[in-house]
DNA sequence: GCCAACGTTGGC
DNA sequence: GCCAACGTTGGC
């Protein structure tokens, strides 16, 4: 059978908001580790995992989200360079985020592995944000929204790139 | 399938 | 450290 010349099916790039408390992993842990890599482990929530192993794609981008940081801010810019794969921490004894009741065989929990990207040369406050009426919408800023994997409209994607100086 | 109790998240 | 809001668990 002949090479097909066809391009892979592709889709335009979508933003994903990411959450993470600084002190556990910040974004500046993240420039630091190798390749500028991590597996997005830990997560623990269905509707989280759900974006995790069917929507986040590769090249999608993720708005690095610090959560109870003083005052939580978006910190830079990463990009999902592995796609949904089984989490290895729910089947690592001891470990915080074991779940034994995760079968092997069909794992509960998936990852999705990220780089860096850029890191923003000024933080995007929660306060930022809400003083600017483009922000309307934001399921982060929504009233008790925890959800630690969150889609993100490209406008709002474009107005924290804005709001960080970097357009 | 209901829902009270419990655990977690995350802004404040 | 507080606590509102939410998700999960488990007895019934």
């Amino acid at each position: 059978m002949a090479k097909k010349q066809t391009t892979p099916q592709e889709r335009e790039p979508r933003m994903w908001l990411f959450k993470s408390e600084p002190d556990v992993f910040s974004f500046q842990d993240l420039l630091k580790a190798p390749k500028k890599r991590t597996g997005w482990d830990g997560v623990r929530n269905y509707q989280a995992r759900n974006f995790l192993r069917d929507d986040c794609k590769l090249g999608d981008l993720v708005l690095y989200w610090h959560s109870n940081a003083e005052p939580p801010h978006a910190a830079g810019i990463a990009k999902i360079v592995r796609e949904g794969h089984p989490d290895p921490t729910q089947f690592e004894r001891g470990h915080d985020h074991e779940d034994p009741g995760s079968d092997p065989s069909d794992p509960r929990w998936m990852q999705v592995e990220i780089e860096a990207v850029k890191a923003f040369p000024r933080p995007v406050t929660i306060d930022m944000l809400r003083a600017d009426k483009r922000s309307a919408g934001m399921l982060l800023l929504a009233k008790g929204q925890r959800l630690s994997i969150q889609p993100l409209a490209a406008a709002h994607y474009e107005l924290v790139l804005e709001l960080a100086g970097l357009t």
